[in-house]
DNA sequence: GTGATTTAAG
DNA sequence: CTTAAATCAC
């Protein structure tokens, strides 16, 4: 028999009502103990909880609103929420946190969707570029208070590494990959010593694209970039013992501009 | 050998674009030599012409516009375009005229989509109406002239007999079955001594729908109504053998809210 | 390019 | 309920 294990899964499926049959197969093909789902794009009332409840995950954690973002972390263990922080201190829906009760117990769970920033990487012209390096100022002011073990997922619009991207040089003044932008989420990082789980188990230059956008994938240049990530407090990454891309799901019919990622932890 | 045959259909298709799959099913199983569309719902350069040529309706007369309206006659025979009338006097896509030229050679097709009239029925409250009645007047005016052998058909937004609606009484003040509609599309009529070929063929009161609203189908009480027509010119009618309501597409996926109806005529 | 929303129209 | 368009955000 096999010691206990906890599998996590994080994807950004961009409307959750529309591609619930997709994410009903990857849960049947991957069974993770949990998912955590970013740009749900729906009110709470309206979240499919019943499809999710019909495949066993009927511990559900969310927060919603009309049209955009939106986050919600489905379990087939028992959890509790713990908090919903407003980053983006505006009140929009991107972030929910839950604890779990059942295996992995103790362990926190951040599910957050951090904003993309819009088009021009100039807090001056663009105020939705500033607004994203504050929410990653606040997260880091939070994560300077962390006592428990914590694994932190979801999107967060920056792909950090310059491998991260298809072509680092082409993207330095792309939001998601700007210097200023991955200096900020750096000190993020570094304030809960924050353990890169998808580049602990695929370690850097290799590929570990989790976004391709809908404009240029029919190009087929693989134009990719890591905008998803898990990052685990030291404790917690020491159990961590693999970490995959489900990158099959975006040759799926209408897929998410995003693929799922997927880490397990032994308990 | 069997005589030499015409056979016409027409049918308001709401949306040609996003319904071409059907219209190919439809003339794939009922080879009408000619069919004329209402509701094309796009502009002419987006019509899927080549799509009719590939199923060897390489005839085509259309007018459309952006977004609303549009009509269009197709045909495995071939055809001039005869007329553009503007009866609604404000440049709306709602006619074309064709002359046949092969078998059926002078018969001339008018194509039309009369107004729906909007909800209200009076001329004051809802210009919608009275622009319905003035476009049945210019009709009318019309019909006074013609001096060849005619089809008219189309969606007329009329349902003209007691027995075309499913509860006549109940209808009395909803826009389609309205005295006053009933009566101007009766002058209309008159104006040519129009013979209507669904009632020829499918005598009152016998049941003859062509359309049920898309907001009261799912109830599945069959709150049909008689609004598309097919009506000849006395000459013609003389020829016209039979007539029929392809009712089934109703239940097709994703269906059209009207219905095709086809009338074949000897030559 | 894709999705949600709103509006206009039926 | 259904469609197209326009808007906005990503």
């Amino acid at each position: 028999m096999s010691a206990p294990t906890l599998s996590v899964a994080s994807w950004n499926i961009n409307s959750v009502r529309l591609r619930m049959p997709q994410v009903a197969r990857f849960l049947t093909e991957n069974a993770p103990d949990v998912l955590c789902l970013q740009e749900i794009k729906c009110q709470e009332h309206l979240f499919p909880r019943q499809a999710f409840i019909d495949l066993g995950y009927e511990h559900i954690a969310l927060t919603g609103q009309k049209g955009y973002h939106g986050v919600a972390t489905v379990s087939r263990i028992p959890l509790r929420e713990y908090a919903r922080h407003d980053w983006q201190d505006n009140g929009e829906a991107r972030h929910v946190g839950v604890e779990l009760l059942g295996p992995g117990e103790g362990v926190i769970l951040e599910n957050v969707y951090i904003p993309a920033g819009g088009d021009l990487p100039d807090r001056e012209k663009n105020p939705k570029f500033g607004q994203k390096l504050d929410f990653l100022e606040r997260m880091t002011r939070w994560s300077e208070g962390i006592e428990r073990p914590t694994l932190l997922v979801g999107d967060f619009n920056i792909a950090p590494l310059d491998c991260d991207v298809y072509d680092h040089k082409a993207l330095l003044k792309v939001v998601s990959h700007t210097p200023i932008e991955v200096e900020t989420l750096g000190r993020l990082q570094a304030a809960h010593d924050w353990v890169d789980l998808g580049r602990k188990h695929i370690p850097a230059p290799e590929r570990n694209y989790t976004w391709w956008s809908y404009r240029t994938y029919w190009q087929g240049k693989d134009r990719g970039r890591r905008l998803d990530h898990m990052w685990a407090s030291p404790d917690l990454a020491a159990n961590s013992t693999g970490h995959k891309i489900a990158e099959h799901t975006r040759e799926w019919e209408k897929p998410s501009d995003h693929v799922p990622i997927i880490s397990e932890f032994a308990l």
